[in-house]
DNA sequence: CCGCATCCAACAGGATACTG
DNA sequence: CAGTATCCTGTTGGATGCGG
């Protein structure tokens, strides 16, 4: 006998789920990067800048295993791992890039914001 | 001297901001409730369900600082504070609630995944 | 009623060294 | 080249107690 306000704590644990994904640090440049097509290990490190290899694979098995990304190895020597959004990964690209264009057009907001808050308080 | 790729890094800065805020455990369920009109400390606290009073107040001054939104102190006995969405806050609400409806609407998919994932590791 | 201060456990994330 | 393993740090967030 499930209570009736199950889906509601249900849809919340989904909602956080993802947006915690979504929040955390290497996430969505990642995605971002691989919006423009598949990229190896390396060129992904590169093109990004700043991510450390342990960062980058954690952020990429997360992706792959939420279905966001697929992982081809080709057993070459050296080897080769080539990283491509699904259409899952694609699709998720659309609210996160609204976001983050909303935060781009708003950010000047929310500096003046934090000044206005920070002017007073310090002095 | 600029650098011509200045804005590039800032607007990073930007955009992981607002995704690290959003992100964070409790600014989106608050922002949500505080949707529906203004609210007191109290009632966010009970309507929320599971948040702590320290947390509560960390997400709140986050909130604030950002302008996103307000907080009116009743200096009455015992005293009363009412926090309120923003112009801000609410416009945040509307790319926020899209990717919230995005998950909704994919969890299955990312639970499948995930089921498929975990599949093929642990035997 | 509201919120700050303190302590503490858990975790995220960086640096480094080592494998196939 | 693409990882895994280990160590170490800062931060996050919960519990509790005090104060206006």
């Amino acid at each position: 006998m499930k209570p009736r306000h199950m889906h509601l704590t249900n849809d919340c644990r989904a909602v956080s789920d993802v947006l915690q994904r979504v929040g955390d640090k290497w996430t969505v440049l990642v995605v971002s990067k691989l919006g423009g097509g598949p990229l190896r290990f390396n060129e992904l490190r590169n093109t990004i800048g700043g991510i450390s290899q342990k960062m980058l694979t954690t952020t990429l098995r997360g992706l792959e295993r939420d279905g966001f990304v697929t992982r081809t190895v080709f057993p070459t020597i050296p080897p080769r791992v080539d990283y491509e959004l699904t259409d899952l990964g694609r699709e998720l690209l659309v609210p996160v890039q609204a976001l983050g264009d909303w935060a781009l057009k708003n950010i000047d907001r929310v500096d003046a914001a934090r000044a206005r808050f920070d002017a007073g308080r310090g002095p």
